[in-house]
RNA sequence: GGAGGGGUGCCCGAGUGGUUAAAGGGGACGGGCUGUAAACCCGUUGGCUUAGCCUACGUUGGUUCGAAUCCAACCCCCUCCA
């Protein structure tokens, strides 16, 4: 189609989150005119949601800036399924307490990036046990199962995949794709949701809500699909050195949140941009033709922007002011992840390595001694030279504090108290 | 229930009695080069109180001076059959 002509769907065109659509002209012309509502499922099986999520969370965003109406769904009840989208092995049963707590661990991020409310464009939580949990297995099957083709589902990727590679797939699991396309249904009856989002991964679950709503409801729902992002070294973007980068600060400070995106690869600094900044089009322009390192420049603007989004203006600033100083400077800033220890402990010496493991730069002594071995660990940005060398209150400095740091990267702060 | 195949370190995957903490690859981490990038080169990659000790090849026992490797039982997965 040529340029669509609703704010919504040229804003998010535009910046490179669509992917597939299954009537991108029919949802066009419905979003030109009063709020649609739209709806993007959340798994919960972590109790944050990490970067891998940022792209359904800003979708719902813009969703609720150009005047239509976000449905976060939680997955209270299809968690106890486990999706079997892109796994190729079956995800171990979560209790409810654990699927509860996750919940609650997930809720916060939202209210940073959307506005809840009761108003026509407010955002709306709702978890989908509410409506899984009671069902009647006879009399759903009898009422939706006829509608699914085993045929037809078993050509679907996520099904496909595992039964070409042999891997297990369970009858549990092999339902997970009606519960969400009944979660469709439920909606659109709940709240006239009539689109739902999510990534690549999901288009089959998508589809079969789309079309299992015009089986029973003679409903017209539309399914949207973002890219699945990768980073253009071609790895799945999300992982970092310390792992899965968390949305919430109590997994990841905001510290690492804004050093993960400022060391982002050149290449996809325009689309990173795009995608999760709301920088306008010239600006991202502007900043994705600088060359050489002059790039680095727009590195932190997309730390800023995005840190800024995701933890507060303050907290971006504080991330941006440390890295400075610890980078351009060479010295140390306040947001770098501090750990207390006794001052007694340090008054006989602490082996250095056992302070590396304990600030969280090593996951283990032997995984610290081995840094010191290969040079990569400093006190007080000087190197270690021996394996052995204790950390004495003679390292700490006037305010009592020591730094280390495994490579160049990676630093803590150790406060004597 | 029957027949066959399989379960190895973060992942993939070699290994069929000793020199195997386990080839190779990927990933990750560190060093070099740089721009806190990519690519490339080098190193490391079970734990500990680290010239030593402990734990490890689905589980539990057994054979053996010695087992990831042989035997038995059990658990789990895959394929085909009933």
């Amino acid at each position: 189609m040529t340029e669509p002509r609703s704010d919504f769907l040229r804003e998010i065109a535009g910046r490179g989150f669509v992917h597939q659509c299954t009537d991108l002209e029919g949802l066009d012309s419905l979003a030109r005119k009063p709020p649609i509502t739209a709806y993007i499922g959340f798994d919960c099986t972590a109790d944050s949601l990490h970067v891998g999520n940022l792209v359904g969370i800003m979708l719902l965003r813009w969703l609720q800036r150009t005047g239509h109406k976000p449905i976060v769904l939680m997955g209270g009840g299809t968690t106890k399924i486990g999706d079997p989208s892109g796994k190729d092995d079956v995800r171990q049963l979560l209790s409810e307490a654990d699927i509860a707590r996750n919940m609650a661990g997930i809720r916060g991020v939202f209210s940073q990036f959307l506005t809840f409310g009761d108003g026509p464009t407010d955002a709306l939580m709702v978890d989908n046990a509410d409506w899984l949990d009671g069902l009647n297995y006879v009399a759903f099957l009898r009422d939706y199962g006829r509608h699914f083709s085993v045929n037809r589902m078993l050509s679907f990727d996520s099904v496909k995949l595992r039964l070409e590679r042999e891997h297990p797939l369970s009858f549990l699991e092999f339902n997970y794709m009606v519960l969400q396309a009944y979660d469709f249904v439920e909606l659109k009856r709940r709240h006239d949701c009539i689109l739902q989002m999510g990534g690549s991964d999901q288009w089959g679950n998508i589809v079969n809500g789309v079309e299992l709503g015009r089986r029973v409801d003679q409903a017209t729902l539309y399914g949207l699909t973002a890219p699945l992002i990768t980073t253009s070294s071609g790895a799945k973007m999300g992982k970092s050195a310390a792992g899965a980068i968390w949305l919430n600060e109590d997994r990841l400070p905001a510290y690492d949140y804004w050093q993960f995106w400022r060391n982002t690869d050149d290449a996809d600094v325009g689309r990173f941009l795009r995608l999760f900044t709301e920088l306008p089009e010239a600006e991202v322009r502007r900043l994705e033709a600088l060359r050489d390192a002059e790039i680095n420049e727009a590195k932190k603007v997309l730390a800023n922007e995005a840190t800024a989004l995701c933890h507060g203006r303050a907290a971006a600033e504080a991330a941006a002011e440390t890295a400075r100083r610890t980078f351009d400077e060479g010295g140390r800033g306040d947001a770098l992840p501090t750990i207390e220890v006794d001052r007694s402990r340090l008054t006989e010496g602490v082996p250095a390595y056992e302070l590396l493991r304990e600030a969280g730069l090593a996951a283990s002594n032997g995984e610290a001694r081995r840094l010191i071995k290969g040079g990569g660990g400093r006190i007080n940005d000087t190197a270690i030279a021996d394996e052995s060398r204790l950390v004495s209150v003679a390292d700490l400095d006037p305010n009592g504090v020591v730094k280390l740091s495994a490579g160049k990267k990676r630093h803590a702060l150790v406060r004597a108290v």
